[in-house]
DNA sequence: CAGTATCCGATGCGATACTG
DNA sequence: CAGTATCGCATCGGATACTG
């Protein structure tokens, strides 16, 4: 590597330069999808190293990408993009978009991982069928090593404001609804290769609770942005 | 480096795990832009070693983005997009409008190359408002070293087929229009940055030759696929 | 919580030469 | 023309521990 750019002044290789170095698709794609403190994005980037992603969040600013700012409520730091770092969401989602149709879903089965999906899920849940009173909602992994086997989902309305929250401790509260599954079934309901119906037919799926609940869980799970994205691959 | 993945089931994440290896983006960009052969390719991206693309070559095809055959009129190979590569296209538009609009153009200017320059130009050159009959244009660069900085476009019709032949060396033809500029400028040209006209009033481009050519360079010109991008950074 | 500091190892990739 | 073979190094980034 004598030199890291390819030499080109074509856009298309400029732009690779920059965007082409490891972690910072993702880096921008959460932050797109709204993360915005360090230990979120981390959250959403489990494999990554600290170090790795501040010195990421650091040229993603000297590119003018990314805006650092100080929380005026805290004094912590928030990362938010520019306009700039706004107009990447269609090369974001070109690539999902693409990655959803032609990679093999088993690709995808090989990257499993009950966190990222419950966090997705918290994120993307779509709280307009739910009733407007608490809902708890218990997810049972059956196949996931204890301790990341259950997870609870609490949907609250304070003051107005639909609020989502994701537990992986017992929150205490009457459960509205059990759902249990293996993390495959669930994943590949979320990224719509299965539709809740569908799992349920084959056994791979089971509610127990509201009947209200257990009829809208294909709406309520709002699933990921690219779900409607038809596979051209073997699903 | 425990494991090359990013280990997360998202679309994004495992579409660029794909296209995030260095060069593979440029490769499928020649692609697109028609070039089959593996000498061609190579004159795409002069800065790839043959072993490199060789390998990413065999990776895309594995991927089912790139096929490769047997011309039928040699026995060379050609390399061309699947469906899967041809969907591409979005993917890699989306990084070049990006690029164009928000990366400077400072950065493009450090890749000045006059050889990739005139292969564009010869790859987009519109023939409509050329003459019928044989045109011959010679491009000199005079702030390139001697050995790059004559270049001539040759656009002929042959059997009813518009033909652009790019030579490093004298054709040996009447010469129909001659361009003297520098470098800099023309590339400035070629992505939109400047017109021709602008760049003659200012004394950076000489044009000698037919009224007719003279006066339809810009249009002959077939510009940067992105040239129609408005720069959002200093130009 | 929000990072830095340090170290070190794998490996991607460049350079060069060679072949059918 | 269309690659393969080989080598060796830089560097990217992973792991870990530590700090304001």
């Amino acid at each position: 590597m004598a030199e890291k750019g390819y030499g080109q002044f074509c856009p298309v290789a400029m732009a690779s330069e920059v965007l082409g170095t490891r972690w910072t698709i993702l880096v921008i794609r959460e932050l797109l999808n709204g993360s915005h403190r360090f230990n979120d994005l981390r959250r959403g980037l489990p494999l990554i190293s600290p170090a790795l992603l501040s010195k990421r969040l650091r040229s993603l600013e000297d590119l003018g990408v990314v805006r650092r700012r100080i929380d005026p409520d805290g004094r912590t730091p928030l990362y938010e993009l520019t306009e700039a770092g706004h107009e990447l969401r269609p090369v974001i989602m070109s690539m999902g978009r693409w990655g959803q149709r032609w990679l093999e879903s088993q690709l995808s089965m090989k990257n499993l991982d009950p966190s990222l999906l419950m966090w997705d899920m918290r994120r993307n849940l779509d709280p307009r069928p739910l009733p407007s009173h608490r809902v708890t909602i218990q997810f049972l992994y059956h196949d996931v090593v204890r301790g990341q086997s259950r997870w609870w989902l609490v949907i609250d309305n304070i003051e107005n404001e639909v609020v989502v929250d994701l537990c992986q401790r017992d929150p205490g509260f009457d459960i509205d609804l059990y759902v249990v599954s293996d993390l495959r079934s669930m994943t590949a309901i979320w990224m719509g290769i299965m539709t809740v119906q569908e799992a349920i037919d084959r056994n791979k799926l089971t509610l127990t609770g509201t009947q209200h609940l257990k009829a809208n869980m294909q709406t309520w799970l709002g699933l990921s942005v690219f779900a409607t994205e038809t596979k051209r691959v073997k699903p």
